[in-house]
DNA sequence: GGTCGACGTGCAATCGATTGCTGGCCGAAT
DNA sequence: ATTCGGCCAGCAATCGATTGCACGTCGACC
C-alpha cells in the first residue's frame, strides 16, 4: 500500500450495512432457483425438470408437462448452475484465449471480435496476455486448462512451438489465430502475400533500396512478411541487401530503434516497409528526429491498417487485413473442432492501402542523394 | 482388496473399473488426479486428503500425514477441480470485468493491469466489452452473474446508473474503475483536476478562447474534465462560451467531427482541449483538412498520455494518469470488498505533459486573426 | 386376452471437493 | 483407576445438475 501514498483517499465506506441484520439468515446473496425448486413447484421429479429444460432430452417428456415446467422455470428466472452442470457433463462452455498483449490495437480488435463470437456460440472467452513474454505462454495455458476450458485460441505461439504437439497429445482442442505452425489449424491472413504486396508497391514506385523493419522473426507473421518482401525484390531483379533488414519488436519503440539504425546509416534506403503500423509510426518518429521527411526523403509503408494510419501526418500506407473476421473465424473453427469436426485452416487475403506516406519515386529520395 | 473393505475403497474400485473400461472409448482427455486418487495413494480418506491440502484446515492433520499427502499430490500434479470446489464453497475465484471497449488503448491498459493483478490474487478475470453500447451492460453483468463470478469490476457505468443500487441490494461486491457514481467504491483519476490542469495550461499560454471536445457527458470522466475546464476558465476570469463546448464520442472519428465543427466556424477558438488523445488526434486531422497548423493556428492538448501522443507530429500535449495503477488498485479494492472488508475509494492525481502541440501564445493564433 | 413396445416418469448414482459430526486413542489430571 | 480433553482421522451429507436404468401404463396387434 505504499503506492497509495501518492493518491488522495477521499472516502472510506462500509458497504455491508445490512450485514448485521442478515446475520441470522447466513446466506449472503438472495437464493437462486435450482432444479429442485422448479421440480417442487411443478410437482415432478428433478430429473423430469432437467429433461424438460434441455432441448436434447425434452422430447422424452410429454409436451404438457414440459411446457408447464418451462413456464415455471421462466417465472422463477431459473438458470442452471454452470458448475453443477459442468461437473456432470465435463464441459464448461468456456474458451481460453492467449494473446501477447491487450494493449496492441491489432490484437485487441481480434480479441474483441473473438470474444463476441464466442458469446454468440454460447461460450464465454477468458483472455489472458503474456505481455510479450513468451515464457508465460505455458503458464497461462496451464492455468486455463486447470480451469477446464473447453478449448484454446492461441495467438502467441512461435513457428515450431512444442506446446502444440503437447496439446494434441493431451487431446486439447485449439486453433491458432494470426499465427501458423506446420499443419496445426490456424486462421491467418496471408502474410507472405501481404509482405509481397507492400514491397512490390514500393518497387513499382521506383525504389531500388528498400529497408525492412522485420519484427521478431520467431513469429510467423513477421517471418512470412519478410519472405514476401524477399520474393517481391527477387522477382524485380533487385538483390536483397541483408543490412537493410532489421529485426525488432512489434512495438512502437522497436520501430524507433530500427528506424534510427536504418536511416542514420551512411547508405540509407529510399523506402521502408515496416512489419506493422506501430513500428511504422516509430520509423516516422525516427525520421523526424533525423530531419528526414516522409515521403520525400523516405517512403514508408506499414501493415494492419490500424485506425490511426489514415490520421497520421502524412497518412500512412498500409496493408489491411480484416482483424474482426480473423477473430470471428478463429472462434468458428475452434467451436467446430471442439465439436469433433475437422477444422480447416484459412488464409485471408490482405488488401493494399496506398496513401501519402509511400508516394515518392525513389529517384529524388535518399537512396540516390543522401543528405 | 477384500469385499468387506470400507465404502471408500468400494467406491474407489468402481471408479477405477470405469476408468479402465472407458479409457480409450469415452474419455477424450487423459484423466487428471482427483482427491480420491490422492487419498488412495496415501491410504487415507478423501476428507483427510482434502484437509491436508488446504492451508486453513491443514493444522487438523498430523504433520507427517499431511506432508505425505502433499508430497503425493505434487507428484501426481493434483489440482483441485475448480467447479467441484466452487459448487461446495460457493466461490469461483473469478472476477467479471466490464469495459466499454477493448480496442481503446486506455481501457486495454487498465484491463490488462487488472487482469494481471487478479491473477496475483489467485483470481481469474473474465473481460467483456459493451462496444460502447451502454444497453449491453446489464446483459453482460447478468451473464457474469449467471456464471457466478465472485465480484465485478465496472468501467462502463454512467453517473446515476441504477444498476449499482440493484447490485448492492443483491449483495454483489463491485468496484468502479475509472468511473464515479455517488458513494459507490471507485478507483479513479481526478478528472476534474486533470481538466482544470489542461485548461489552465492553455490559459497560462495566453489563450482566451478555448474550445473543448467534451466526450459523452453521461460518463463521469467526461463530465468531470468539463467541470475542471469550466473552473479553470472562471478562475481566470474568462467567460465560458457554450458554443465552444462540443460533446462527442471518445473515439477518433468523434474527434474529427467535433474538430471540424469547432475549427470551421466563423469564430474558431485559438486552442482546443480534447477529452482524450484519440479525439485529439481526430482534431489534428480535422485541422489539417482545414489547412490549419498545430500549434501555430490552434494549440491542442489531449488526455491520458497514450503511447502515440509523444510520437505524433507535432508531439501531443496531454494529461497523464497511471492507467496500470488504476487497474491494479481496482482489483485490490475489489478483493478487499469480496473479503468483507471495507473498500476505500481512491482518486489518483494526474500529471500534465506539455509538448509542442500546445506551444503557441494564442495571440497570433486563429482566436485573434481568423484566416 | 395376453404379449409387446413405446412412452412418460421416477429412482438413485454420479461428477469432485468440502465439512460438521463422530469416535478411537492417548496422555494428563483427579 | 477412572474420567476428561485434545488430537487425528473417518463417515456421510452436501453443493446442483445430469443420466442410465427400471417401472408402470396404455394402446396395438396377433
Amino acid at each position: 500500500m505504499t503506492e497509495q501514498a501518492s493518491a488522495v483517499v477521499v472516502r472510506y465506506l462500509r458497504y455491508h450495512s445490512v450485514y448485521d441484520e442478515c446475520a441470522m439468515v447466513r446466506k449472503k446473496r438472495p437464493e437462486r432457483a435450482t432444479i429442485y425448486t422448479i421440480a417442487e413447484a411443478a410437482s415432478v421429479h428433478p430429473s423430469t425438470a432437467s429433461r424438460a429444460l434441455s432441448p436434447e432430452t425434452a422430447h422424452r417428456i410429454s409436451s404438457e408437462t414440459a411446457d408447464r415446467i418451462r413456464q415455471i422455470a421462466s417465472e422463477l428466472d431459473y438458470k442452471p448452475h454452470p458448475w453443477a452442470r459442468s461437473l456432470r457433463t465435463n464441459r464448461t462452455f468456456t474458451i481460453g484465449v492467449v494473446l501477447p498483449r491487450l494493449t496492441d490495437g491489432v490484437l485487441a480488435r481480434m480479441g474483441e471480435a473473438a470474444e463476441d463470437r464466442a458469446r454468440e456460440h454460447g461460450y464465454i472467452a477468458v483472455t489472458l496476455s503474456t505481455h510479450d513474454h513468451h515464457d508465460e505462454q505455458g503458464r497461462l495455458v496451464d492455468l486455463l486448462l486447470e480451469r477446464r476450458v473447453d478449448g484454446l485460441l492461441l495467438a502467441t505461439v512461435t513457428i515450431d512451438d512444442p506446446l502444440l504437439d503437447e496439446l494434441d497429445s493431451r487431446q486439447v482442442p485449439f486453433v491458432l489465430m494470426n499465427r501458423q505452425s506446420h499443419e496445426h489449424p490456424s486462421i491467418c491472413a496471408d502474410d507472405e502475400l501481404g509482405g509481397y504486396m507492400a514491397t512490390r508497391h514500393l518497387v513499382e514506385l521506383g525504389h531500388l533500396r528498400i529497408g525492412m523493419v522485420a519484427g521478431p522473426l520467431q513469429f510467423s507473421t513477421a517471418a512470412l512478411r519478410l519472405r514476401g518482401y524477399r520474393r517481391a525484390l527477387e522477382e524485380a531483379g533487385i538483390s536483397v541487401e541483408e543490412d537493410l533488414i532489421i529485426d525488432s519488436s512489434f512495438r512502437l519503440q522497436g520501430g524507433v530503434a530500427a528506424g534510427r539504425s536504418l536511416l542514420a546509416s551512411s547508405t540509407p534506403p529510399s523506402a521502408v516497409f515496416a512489419v506493422n503500423d506501430s513500428t511504422a509510426i516509430g520509423v516516422m518518429s525516427a525520421a523526424r528526429e533525423l530531419g528526414l521527411s516522409i515521403p520525400e526523403d523516405v517512403a514508408l509503408i506499414g501493415y494492419n491498417d490500424t485506425e490511426v494510419a489514415e490520421m497520421l501526418h502524412p497518412p500512412l500506407s498500409s496493408v489491411a487485413i480484416s482483424l474482426a473476421k480473423m477473430g470471428r473465424w478463429s472462434i468458428d473453427a475452434l467451436v467446430k473442432r471442439m465439436g469433433d469436426e475437422a477444422a480447416e485452416s484459412v488464409l485471408i487475403k490482405p488488401e493494399l492501402k496506398a496513401r501519402e506516406s509511400s508516394q515518392s519515386t525513389g529517384v529524388s529520395g535518399l537512396g540516390v542523394t543522401p543528405s
